[in-house]
DNA sequence: AGAAAATTTAAGATTTTTTTAAGAATGCAA
DNA sequence: TTGCATTCTTAAAAAAATCTTAAATTTTCT
């Protein structure tokens, strides 16, 4: 992760480096102009901004970056704490704004903020075995790229089976999981929901990972 | 704009409310159950959440939702000044932190900071699902350059279908996006209301990407 | 106020999913 | 190996969800 600091005071620029080196790898530029050509770049994932500055100040450099469509994100810190600064800096395209002096930690919880957001929190939307894949946000089920087509409750019990893979889970447990324990049908329906599962599984020969074990439960395993 | 407030506090929620409300629609929550239940839709652009609450506390909602995708931005607006809390807020998920008592106008920048990384910077007036496109400003419809004429709330659902192209999103999250959680009309209106806009959309062939999954709500996807 | 438009209700038709049920197949233990 | 219990497989029946209209109601606009 690279941060660029764009600071005119020297002392303060690398107290702040220092602050935060541990984590990121860090760039420093003493003015406005030199700011703006480093972060014109497009390579850093964040950029700490001062707003007096020579050359170029921080509300120009920052207006101008975001005109040019260079997105990344900017926390401003500054000793400016007006409410009418912070508006200025937020309105013009800051994704925050903290007032010095700071502690170190808040300046590094508000980095690890930002970036995560802008990387995308990134929890996948599907759940995996073997070529076997669930798009749980369209509830598409692919074998390697050959869609295979599960109606309603065969999809949840296969999630519950990849969920649980290589662990066996009783007909009880997929009765409540499924079905829910205050349902009165008869746990034949599992069999066969497992029956319909296995024969679109056949299709790619995927039918022989999901085991019957008597008296036990279902087993999806290799 | 849907913003969510999350604060036990009737009277600061209001005021809150008050603040933001010419500029968002705003729905409130008085606990943090209750808090996690509407956030949960996974509706809103923004959730202002307070840390200290009966039920379940801000931490744990936040985790709560995080740990299950919900990643709806959130500010965390409390009276918990230390470093300590902005650290952990942060976090777990946060993506500002703001501290009472605060100024409306930072408060409202601050959320705008927040909705604009998150919808990407340059809000566009149209978007689009192949060559069906949205003009958001005039709320018209095109397939290719042949206007679809959608009305009211036919036209709520398309965008709101667009915006989670190749998603499901399920009947209660399109009831409360549109029509509110705390409309006491039946659901059977969406079923209207998608009939109708299947209708149309019949017209130029794109009835088959807007898609009933039984059970479990529609999808628009090709 | 009256007309037009949008929204909601309601009810029957349609479609799909879920459940039942019964015979066949399978595995296990005596 | 035989007999018993469990599981598999099918197809039909039942239930549930959704679709589609049209009429009733509400809202908006003139």
């Amino acid at each position: 992760m690279k941060v660029l600091i764009v600071e005119d005071d020297k002392i303060l620029s690398d107290t702040v480096k220092q602050c935060i080196e541990n984590d990121y790898s860090v760039e420093q530029a003493f003015d406005g102009y030199e700011g703006y050509m480093f972060a014109k770049e497009n390579i850093y994932d964040v950029i700490i901004l001062d707003l007096m500055m020579p050359e170029m100040n921080g509300y120009e450099l920052l207006t101008k970056l975001r005109s040019q469509n260079i997105l990344t994100p900017v926390l401003i810190l500054t000793a400016k704490d007006s409410t009418e600064d912070k508006v200025k800096g937020l309105t013009i395209g800051a994704d925050d704004y903290l007032v010095k002096p700071f502690e170190r930690e808040e300046l590094l919880a508000r980095l690890e903020a930002l970036i995560r957001r802008n990387n995308g929190f990134f929890v996948s939307d599907t759940i995996d075995f073997k070529d076997l894949k669930l798009n749980l946000k369209n509830r598409k089920a692919f074998i390697g790229d050959k869609e295979i087509l599960l109606q309603g409750k065969q999809f949840d019990l296969l999630e519950y089976l990849i969920r649980s893979k290589n662990t066996i889970i009783t007909k009880e447990q997929i009765f409540d999981k499924i079905w829910g324990f205050d349902s009165d049908t008869s746990t034949n329906v599992i069999e066969v929901y497992a029956s319909g599962l296995r024969k679109e599984l056949k299709k790619y020969g995927y039918d022989k990972y999901l085991k019957t074990l008597r008296g036990v439960g279902y087993i999806l395993s290799d």
